[in-house]
DNA sequence: CGATCTTCATAAAATCTTCACGCCTTCTCC
DNA sequence: GGAGAAGGCGTGAAGATTTTATGAAGATCG
């Protein structure tokens, strides 16, 4: 799971390069274009979650760009220029960007920028571990729920922790030790016990069938496994 | 009808009383602190949309005000500070500001900033929340008054602010501290005592069957929820 | 004085812990 | 191989612990 999905708007290849690299080493999924229509047109195949936009590009401008990428609530954009005027940053932010970056920027800076801004979105990315949907399943942290198909279950705050920790590392077996320490504190590695009790109650909660498990996959002689997809027979 | 509420912490008298005219005549509804202990009191009584915060002040700096004005996601909040170095800004928008403005900045820009703040808050801006409905529930903050189903309850200061601060952040299960920092103020983070009180007042206002609640539900170990829907079995 | 808020003791409820039983897989020894 | 032992795993339920609900008395404020 990536820190979510940025799209790099700007006509200058080596700003796109840059970008790519620095983006991608902090952990972001990343996407380019070169033109205000290009990005209109890579948001619907990347659906980034955030757009960052260079103001002044030949053809269709940031502005213009800006005004249409808002029509998505679910969208943040960070607005790039050359110029540090006060016409420009008013323009930017009523054209609807959340914020603005006069370049040259340090790169500190940027980072913390598109952390705070993907930070108000209305979906996370970042709190993606706040809605999460597996298939049939979806998981509301906030409100403590599970919903299995019709049937919503309130979750207990050690059911929860649990099935955070699992989701939050799905796919990878997670040994009992792992689990148990992380839930419940490092004294309590061997209480192998809890685990059976509290997977049982997440399964009748989560599980369409509890006793053919799809999600919470055990691993014999390891510890437990989050699976989003059903599993392969 | 206000634009929004905005509060703005500074110990610099001169800067306050330009602020307050200024965003006065753009249509908010000011008020000032002149600390952060200050101005985290004031955020219960005023209940802004917005927190203006100097960085730099004696006692507690901008930044602790921040960390714990963060708790509440609907209140965006923008940063002040005379130093405009790299760490400054990463520092604050990590700290979880919305943005950042360096003094001395242009009025322009700075309305420009919190309209783009605001447009991002999660619930309208509180001078829209004067009526809200909750299914059957209906409650006016104005004459302080709930109506649930043909019965008209009067609500108490404190009902008024438990009540509202948990519709504002409906289907969350919102933390005992939380609710208490948001209600009672910073100091009173333990009082569990307090909400158990209150939480039972308010039942016996809004709920139709206050021994099986549908609209407060409890969060065993946690907090508290408001929902709107029936609860799910 | 009346309304509201605090404080407190007790009963009720939810969650967590512990444990025993039976099934199953793996390992060991013949 | 195959029988038995050892231990992981699922299950159900009783008991312990902590939290929550409730009613009421005292304190506070205007």
């Amino acid at each position: 799971m990536s820190a979510g999905r940025i799209l790099v708007v700007d006509d200058e290849p080596q700003i796109r390069r840059i970008m790519r690299t620095t983006l991608t080493g902090a952990g972001y999924e990343i996407d380019d274009a070169k033109s205000g229509e290009e990005a209109l047109n890579k948001v619907r195949s990347f659906r980034p979650d955030l757009v960052l936009l260079d103001i002044n590009m030949p053809g269709m401008g940031g502005l213009a760009a800006c005004k249409d990428l808002r029509a998505d609530p679910n969208i943040a954009i960070i607005m790039l220029t050359v110029r540090n005027t006060e016409k420009d940053k008013v323009e930017a932010l009523d054209a609807g960007a959340d914020d603005f970056v006069v370049k040259p920027f340090s790169i500190p800076e940027l980072l913390a920028r598109i952390r705070a801004a993907l930070r108000r979105l209305p979906v996370a990315p970042q709190s993606a571990l706040e809605r999460v949907r597996a298939g049939t399943l979806r998981i509301d942290f906030g409100a403590r729920t599970v919903t299995a198909g019709v049937k919503t279950s309130h979750l207990t705050p050690k059911e929860l922790d649990l099935l955070r920790y699992l989701i939050q590392h799905a796919t990878k077996a997670v040994p009992h030790r792992e689990l148990l320490q992380a839930v419940w504190g490092p004294d309590y590695g061997d209480q192998v016990d809890y685990l059976r009790v509290f997977i049982k109650s997440l399964r009748k909660k989560i599980e369409s069938n509890p006793e053919k498990p799809e999600h919470i996959v055990t691993e014999p002689w390891v510890g437990y496994r989050f699976s989003t997809d059903p599993e392969p027979e």
